[in-house]
DNA sequence: TTTTGAGTTGTTCGA
DNA sequence: GTCGAACAACTCAAA
């Protein structure tokens, strides 16, 4: 048997079904098709760096044979079949819609070809179409999906595989380069991601050691302090799939169970969620999943989407997290909630742009996560925040940075406002080389309160 | 079919 | 300074 095996987001050696049992044929050959043809949605700049780097590591552990193609997948995949004389095409089980079709397509060709084509849920610890309420509609709520649907589940998520067998890999002549793919760019912004990040499977298991060994116990009420240092900081390697969810839980499963690993689950079990969602409502890619949003005027301003991009708000607590996240690709969780909240709800813009900022600039986007989570702080999604919540950016700043550390790395100007100001820095009568605020926070909490209340006649 | 209780992360106001 | 209520009603899930 001679196997064709396709990597798309699972870019890993270990616990890796499609390569496990691929790795049983006599003969294989394994492939990355960069594919922008059949996709929605192209990969954002942060993102490519993460996949270049993740690529090159997993291109070393196949010792070198790992074929790197772009274009149209259903095409390349039909070549590489008749090249090689392809019987298998193992490939990774799609959850979201354009992945579906390429799959559909695929099947189709091969089906004529004569060729099997063998998929293996490399993504997620449940899958979507598996759960489902009593009535078998899917779930709306997150609690219930996540108690009954996943934790009561009969089926157990897959215990992790181990490495494949010895491949005997298909020589192939003229192999092309990674380079090939264009992924790298020459944007500066790479080389400072370098610096921030070891981007590797091995440093994926260090990453979730370190966690495990340093982190974890501290995880409930550690995880909202951004200074603290108590997140995984996981995400981008499970969005390139350097490491398996299934791992990561069977690890968690190994230690003593307390508050806090139940909650760090709980948080896989959201990105579970929000791939379900996607999964049985994948129009909330682009749409309000409640539709009576459909009606709301977003105020959509080009300078203030601007001054939010840049962080230049003149909100502290904001601007560092927006800043955060040019130079490092990375936002903590709850500053993401907060500029997330800040951009919505007072600056009345669209949350579909600051999803396609993210998109671009989080070297953790996720094709699911980063929708589903727009929605919920838009207040659009499903089980989502009410609109009267409103994070106030002094407040947060003041209760989670209270020591100002964490908004002074990324907002040096401002060392000399007196702490208790650092989140109001208007107040200090001082020259600073900082903006003042563009819009007055009270003000633009009434305005969004009420028009927020209109929807609902 | 009807009923009941609950729903990730907040803020403000007034006692 | 602390605390509870209001913010708004609706939809969801399950009994």
């Amino acid at each position: 048997m001679r196997s064709l095996i396709l990597f798309k987001n699972n870019l890993r050696y270990y616990d890796n079904p499609i390569l496990y049992y691929g790795s049983f044929s006599s003969k294989v050959l394994t492939s990355y098709i960069h594919d922008e043809v059949n996709t929605h949605k192209k990969i954002g700049r942060a993102s490519k760096y993460w996949l270049y780097k993740s690529l090159k590591s997993l291109n070393k552990s196949l010792d070198n044979n790992l074929l790197f193609l772009k274009g149209d997948t259903i095409k390349i995949a039909e070549n590489l079949i008749e090249k090689f004389s392809i019987n298998n095409v193992y490939i990774e089980e799609p959850f979201l819609q354009h992945d579906i079709k390429i799959y559909n397509k695929l099947q189709k060709k091969l089906k004529k070809l004569e060729v099997n084509l063998i998929a293996y849920n490399c993504n997620l610890l449940w899958s979507p179409e598996s759960i489902c309420k009593n009535d078998r509609s899917p779930y709306k709520v997150f609690s219930p999906f996540y108690k009954k649907g996943c934790l009561l589940n009969e089926k157990q998520p897959n215990k992790p595989l181990g490495p494949p067998k010895l491949l005997n890999f298909i020589r192939t002549e003229n192999k092309p380069s990674i380079d090939d793919l264009n992924l790298k760019g020459n944007h500066p912004w790479h080389e400072k991601l370098a610096s921030y990040w070891h981007i590797s499977e091995n440093a994926a298991l260090d990453v979730l050691t370190d966690f495990i060994k340093t982190k974890a116990y501290d995880y409930k009420n550690g995880r909202d302090y951004p200074c603290l240092n108590k997140n995984s900081r996981l995400s981008p390697y499970i969005r390139f799939g350097l490491i398996s969810v299934n791992r990561i839980w069977w690890e968690l499963e190994k230690i003593k169970q307390d508050k806090n690993i139940e909650h760090y689950k709980s948080e896989l079990g959201w990105r579970e969620f929000s791939y379900y969602l996607l999964y049985h409502f994948p129009n909330i890619q682009e749409e309000n999943l409640q539709k009576k949003f459909d009606a709301f005027k977003w105020e959509n301003s080009k300078t203030k989407f601007h001054a939010w991009k840049t962080g230049n708000t003149g909100y502290p607590i904001v601007d560092a997290g927006m800043r955060e996240l040019w130079e490092t690709g990375y936002i903590h969780n709850r500053i993401r909630m907060v500029v997330a909240s800040f951009l919505v709800k007072n600056l009345l813009i669209d949350w579909r742009l600051g999803e396609k900022w993210f998109w671009d600039c989080l070297v953790d986007a996720d094709y699911a996560s980063n929708v589903a989570s727009w929605q919920w702080v838009a207040g659009t999604g499903a089980d989502a925040a009410p609109y009267f919540r409103i994070f106030n950016p002094m407040l947060q700043g003041n209760k989670f940075d209270p020591k100002g550390e964490y908004t002074l790395r990324f907002l040096p100007e401002l060392k000399d406002v007196p702490i208790k100001l650092l989140q109001n820095p208007w107040e200090a009568g001082m020259d600073l080389d900082y903006p003042e605020p563009i819009i007055n926070y009270k003000d633009s909490r009434e305005k969004s309160l009420s028009k927020y209340s209109e929807l609902k006649k």
